[in-house]
Formats: C-alpha cells, structure tokens, sequence
DNA sequence: GCCTATTATGAGCAAAAGCTCACCCCCGGA
DNA sequence: TCCGGGGGTGAGCTTTTGCTCATAATAGGC
C-alpha cells in the first residue's frame, strides 16, 4: 500500500473556490456523523453540500483526505478550546488546577459534534499520517502531564502515570459522552478529576497532609 | 436498514462441516487482525481457511455474522478468563482484591491477540445485535461493581463512579495492550489499580473537606 | 455397492463506490 | 468587449466486493 496522496489538489485562488471547499469538509461533517464513514460516500457529501463531486475531488484527492481535513480541524479546535478556557480561567496553578483543567478542556471539545467525532475516532481508516498526527498530540500532552507531576505527585513510576492520566482523560470522555445513556456532565467532571487527583496525590496526603 | 440475518444458515451435522467452520473463523480472526475489518474481504478469508467461498457463505450468511461471531467468542473467552483466575485465586474478599481482580483478568484477556481485538472494538460495524450483547454485557459489569461500592465506597453518586470504573478498565487496558509502545504489564497493573483503589476510597481515609 | 443428505466448489452476477475526464461557466483584468 | 484560467459539472468507467447457484464430491446408513 503506497501511502495514498492526502493533500488538497489544488489550492483555491478565488474566494468562490474556498467557499466551495468549506462546503464541502461542512457537509462531510455532518454525513459522516450521520451516517458513518463507510456508508458516507463522496456522492452522497457531494449532494449534501450542492456541489458536484467533480468539485469535491478538485479540493480533496480522495475520501480519506476528507476525513484527515475533518481531524485537523478538530485538532485545532483543541487547542483553540484550551485557549479560550485560559482566558477566562488563567492559567492553572495547582496540580489540582491543572487537572481540572485537563478534563474540561477535553470535555468541552467533545461537546460539538459527538457524533461525528465518534465516527472518526470509531471508524475512521488509519492512515499513517493521520497516525503519526494523533500520535504527536498525545506525546506532546503526556509531555505535559509529565512535566506537571513530575516535582509534585507521588507515583512510582512518572512516565507510566502520565500515559494513564491523559489516556484516561481522552478515551473515558469520549466514552462517556459518546455513549448513549444520559450524563450530568458536571458530575462527571467532578468525578473524573476527584480520581485523577486522588490517584496522582493520595501518596503525599496520606504521608504529610498537604495539599497543594 | 432492515436487521441482517446473523445467525449460521445451517449448523454443521457431521464433524467435517464443524471443521470447515472453525477454520472460517481462525482464518478470519487472523486475516481481520491482519489487514482489519474493511479489507479484510470474504474472500481473502475463504482463501486463507483453504476453503471456497461457497463453503463460507454455507456458514456464515454475511461477513457481519462472522464478525459477531468472534466477538461472541471473544466475550466467552472473558467468562472463563475470570474462571480460571478464581481457580487459583480464589473470589476477592475485599474492595482492593476485587478491583485487581476486574484489572487483572481485563488485561488477561486482552493478551491473546491484541491486534484483532483492536479490530473489532474500532473497526467493526455496530450492527444492533452487536451492540445489544455488548451493552448488556457492560451493564452487567456496572451492576457487579455498584454492588462492590455500594457498603465501602465514599464517592458522591455510586452508579457514576461505577461506570467510570467499569469503562476506565476496558478502555484503558485495551489502548495500553494494543498501543505501539512497549508496556510493563505488571506495573500497569499496579497503577491502574492504585488509581481505582484511591479514587474509591480516597474518602473513607479523610475525614472530610471534600465537596459533596 | 447403492442412495440420500450433507458438504464443498468457484465462475460469475449485481450492486455500489471511488474516481476521471471532457466539456462548460464565469470572474476579473486589460 | 474580449479572453485566459480558475472554477464547476456529471455521465459513466473501473474496480471491488459481497454473495448466489448450478454442479460436483463425499459421508455414512442400509
């Protein structure tokens, strides 16, 4: 399998040309989410977004560039989130805090579009590049919840705790949210947090009392 | 989307048909793992069983039974999983031992053939039935670790914290065990429980000063 | 050895999906 | 007004895949 071509043929010169393209990821979206990545054909996104799949495949080589579009977009979503959450809350300043954090952040970025992120983190085929992506993302944040428990936490084995942490962060919120059974989120949030919290701290409360 | 039929179009009366239906299934098993669900054709299968493809529709009505149909496996091999490890083991006796015993046979059971697994938990079609036998089977578990928190636990609402704990071990385990990265399952293990273990009991050894 | 139910075969059909390409539209600068 | 090129179109080609069915081989009771 050679690595299939994933980038934009052609970059759009003319506004109506980018005007298209949104079109296009928008009703991608929202076929994908509706009826999964198999059944959302490149017709079917066609027509949804009034475009004729000439056009669709003037812009995206191929379905899987589609949905690798799709997934960079909410990567960037992401970050954008965690950003305006810093505006108004600033920046953590407690391990707590910073957990806390963590977990809204993600839960809030899983709040638009379940359905479709679903889909793409459920069905989606896994293209090396998307892959390495996603597989950069985690690094980066298990860098960082290294970096936050690593003076503080009393856990034996820092790296491992930090692979749990946000791996537990990403997929039970995910789980949770996706799943059909009705959530309190704020409960849940409360709840993750006390375990992520518990587990990272029990160590140096249990020995000193302190918290930080 | 009218329900498929899943179910074996005919059961095998002499021992060379169930033969013939065994080595359908490993052969999927191992080609699913292979090359996943999508490209995984009916077939390559029947090619990779030594079978012609007439035999395999002979069995197996459509490629969506075969795959219900190991994952039916898979679920039993969970069964006996906790059998076996109570065998030795013996049944736990206290909170700690039990939410070992819920990590250890979950990773147990994830050991044999990651690869597949992975397939079928992200790659599968969620046909109803499918989906039918995994939520009962999930609520089951639920129910199993309400019961254990209910007496001991100091979490604010039971049936939230158990679903956090039942989907934290499954989800959890099977990222780590199926992920690129090297892993020591031991201190996996160990963490895993350690974070569980705290979260439910991280109350009952401080007075108070927690919300709720 | 004969006979019937069971099992096995595989060429090929029908449907579907991804994608191409030859052609047309229309914007904007000169 | 003219014209070049970016933008848009959609019938239909190609490939793939799930699956059928007419036919053949085999097992095992009599």
């Amino acid at each position: 399998m050679p690595g299939k071509q994933l980038q934009p043929r052609k970059e759009p010169r003319q506004i109506r040309g980018e005007l298209t393209r949104q079109r296009i990821l928008a009703a991608a979206a929202r076929v994908f989410a509706e009826m999964g990545y198999a059944a959302g054909t490149t017709n079917r996104i066609a027509e949804r977004a009034r475009v004729s799949i000439g056009s669709l495949y003037q812009y995206y080589p191929n379905k899987d560039a589609i949905l690798v579009a799709l997934a960079s977009r909410h990567l960037d979503a992401g970050a954008e989130t965690l950003r305006r959450h810093r505006e108004t809350a600033g920046p953590p300043d407690t391990l707590d805090a910073a957990l806390r954090e963590l977990v809204h952040v993600a839960i809030q970025n899983h709040l638009d579009d379940p359905q479709l992120f679903r889909v793409m983190a459920e069905q989606a085929p896994r293209s090396a590049e998307l892959l390495e992506q996603v597989a950069r993302y985690e690094e980066e944040r298990v860098a960082y919840v290294r970096g936050l428990l690593e003076p503080e936490a009393d856990v034996s084995n820092v790296d491992l705790a930090a692979r749990i942490v946000v791996n537990t962060v990403e997929l039970l919120v995910h789980k949770m949210i996706a799943g059909p059974e009705p959530l309190d989120l704020a409960a849940f949030e409360d709840e993750l947090v006390a375990m992520l919290t518990r587990y990272v701290t029990a160590g140096s409360e249990r020995s000193s009392g302190l918290r930080h």
